[in-house]
DNA sequence: TTTGCAAGTGCAATTCATTTGCATCTGCGC
DNA sequence: GCGCAGATGCAAATGAATTGCACTTGCAAA
């Protein structure tokens, strides 16, 4: 079987030490059903809907805890504020469209190769890298 | 000849229509002969040793209208500040020693080659990227 | 060379994302 | 059920970056 279904995030933070509680419960089910890379506004404003008392502060904790014990990964596109997702099956890197804000994964296991090859070449060991490209829908090109 | 030698940015920087204050030309200056990526903290020291009047605000400032212009690069590695280099003769990406911080370019015409193979099965046009590569000095290997 | 004025600057105040101090609350191991 | 370390809510603080405003200055035109 190639994709034993993967431990809930929930049950990764248990696994963890760290405390399920009524707002992390939330937290946690909002970042592992959403199918984009919000930032903590928006990550709080979802989890308001479900579960109104909870203070932004606490998300912001949250993803704190969270990205230290490795169980999201925090982005910082080119508008400011930290975008998050829960940390994917695999990893991809990103395409943002600069018109829309639009945020597309891809992934290129030769980039991924070619980047432990040269890293290899320096004398480093990764740790970890982020290849995002900035684009726009391809223009008929009119010359 | 292959490398004609390169305006000066104060050149390009006229040639765009931009004053070249005093301030302006010891920004530039220390731009120009910085063979890191300084912050605007320490660019703005750099400055003071030569111009002490000069305002940090004014750095900022400039970082902005330089980077408008595509003078220069601006950076987010993950230390929170923006870091500034002149835009280099020729396209780079980097290392980060994620034990000292220091920052390490190299260039991969592999990896800026299949980067563009990939937009375009996705059907966009690249305006720019950056691939930021965290990094240790390489450890034997101990099993 | 002088002059006019838009662009640039210094300074202080402001913005905005994120963090933090502190009193209170609560998950969860015993 | 108890105890308490960890988590939360709330408000205040932080820190990078921006901005309003009065004053200065580069530089094109005269
Ligand atoms: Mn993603
Ligand atoms: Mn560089
Ligand atoms: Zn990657
Ligand atoms: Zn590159």
């Amino acid at each position: 079987m190639k994709h034993p279904v993967r431990k809930t995030l929930t049950e990764r933070c248990k696994r963890k030490g760290l405390r399920i509680t009524a707002p992390r419960r939330v937290i946690l089910q909002v970042l592992e059903t959403a199918q984009d890379h919000p930032d903590v506004d928006e990550l709080h404003s979802r989890v308001r809907e479900i579960e109104p008392g909870v203070n932004i502060a606490t998300v912001y904790r949250t993803m704190n805890t969270l990205a230290e014990h490795g169980l999201i990964e925090r982005h910082s596109f080119s508008d400011g504020r930290a975008r998050y997702e829960a940390v994917p099956e695999s990893h991809h890197d990103h395409f943002i469209n600069v018109d829309t804000g639009e945020v597309i994964e891809f992934r290129s296991d030769e980039i991924e190769r070619i980047q432990e090859e040269i890293a290899r070449t320096y004398g480093f060991d990764i740790v970890s890298h982020r290849l995002d490209i900035y684009v726009r829908p391809r223009q008929p090109d009119d010359d």
